[in-house]
DNA sequence: TTTCAAAAGGGGCTTTTTCCCCTTTATTTG
DNA sequence: CAAATAAAGGGGAAAAAGCCCCTTTTGAAA
């Protein structure tokens, strides 16, 4: 029988390479590559024919992100499961994701069995839902939660450029003057991303784009 | 030959499995054990006679960090050689964990071969330097800066309740209320803190204290 | 071309934050 | 014990943040 071939896809060479290790020892399956980031995933799968049956897809990563990459995939390469694979564990990162098209949310810190079982699950059934995203997902849609709103609608530009910035110790001011705009345009922005995240106060905004990975600023 | 022998502590079960696969394929080492956490580990140093030669120390863990973990084992085990292992790159906390007495400090991202490397070294020279992490170190000297006062004093149980309450969208009217103090011994810890750890706003207080890991925020 | 909606900007106000300098109250320590 | 030191608390003011409701500009769509 073929083994199913699989791509791990996180910056983090040493994990890469480790996992890589520990997949090669499952039976039914073999790692074709690993990569740093979306960008070589998306090099990789357009100039070989030789397409993988799982991506193990990371969040975290500087150069394209999870999220970017995964929207890639589904446009390009849908029939690919991607697992997503992270130790973020918030809500809005997990719905995000399998949103987007990821075939299962895999935390970091679970046992390699529960993987290994994950690995088969995606491929006879096409998606893992580990007990904990499960519980997780099921909190989000119990607790009459919009975090739909949240992320229904992307940013626009000037939106995250304000969000960046306001992760910073300048004041409204300066960072009007920095995008060239009125204090009080900024100041609109600030309230329309209040609102939107439901945040209260500037410090909420940064936790907020902290934990959701809008600003790569840890 | 002995087989030098390594002992892995990350709360990632999945990398500290993988991780035990690649160090198991160097001819040199071995590993002994791994666990998810610094109590755990405290627990198998003290009921195993078997000492590792090589601890890999992750510094973000839920229970007990790596901060705890490596002052316990510099007080306890100062024989065994340790290496930090994290994610994360901010001067700060390598400069932290080299003080507390890492002989090396390793980024996840790191090839394989330089990890391998790094074992190497820290079994011969009792010390490992990442090109990187030296440079970062030579930045933090030469910069004339004064990471000491930082780093020098940890903080008090009254200021790290506060800085906890800080990153929250509490005001500090309310975290007075919380703490049972008065808004201007508040401000009194605010003023310390600012002054400390040389930031001009609580945004800033916030991003230094998620950076430097002394909330656990994200 | 008119219309409509979104983006940009403004007035004016309250609350919060930030800053400086000062007093009282423990807690050590010589 | 007395003196020093640190912790807790206070007054007051300027700057920044937060809030609501309103006007102008701009860029499509009808």
């Amino acid at each position: 029988m073929k083994k199913h071939s699989v791509v791990i896809v996180d910056d983090h060479l040493l994990f890469a390479q480790s996992l890589q290790g520990l997949v090669n020892t499952f039976e039914e399956f073999e790692v074709l590559y690993h990569v740093k980031n979306g960008s070589e995933l998306i090099k990789k799968l357009l100039e070989s024919e030789n397409v993988p049956d799982i991506i193990l897809l990371d969040i975290n990563m500087p150069v394209m992100n999870g999220f970017e990459t995964m929207e890639w995939i589904k446009e390009n390469r849908p029939s690919i499961q991607v697992l997503a694979l992270s130790m973020d564990d918030h809500e809005e990162t997990i719905i995000k994701m399998l949103r987007l098209g990821a075939k299962g949310y895999l935390l970091k810190d679970i046992h390699p069995e529960i993987f290994y079982k994950a690995l088969n699950e995606v491929i006879s059934n096409g998606i893992y839902y580990s007990e904990r995203v499960a519980t997780t997902l099921l909190n989000s849609l119990h607790g009459g939660n919009d975090k739909d709103v949240k992320n229904g609608k992307p940013l626009k530009d000037t939106e995250l450029m304000f969000l960046k910035l306001a992760c910073t110790e300048m004041t409204y001011k300066e960072i009007a003057q920095e995008m060239c705009l009125s204090p009080k345009t900024i100041d609109g922005y600030r309230e329309s991303l209040f609102k939107h995240f439901k945040v209260k106060s500037r410090i909420g905004l940064v936790l907020y784009a902290i934990r959701n990975n809008l600003v790569n600023s840890k």
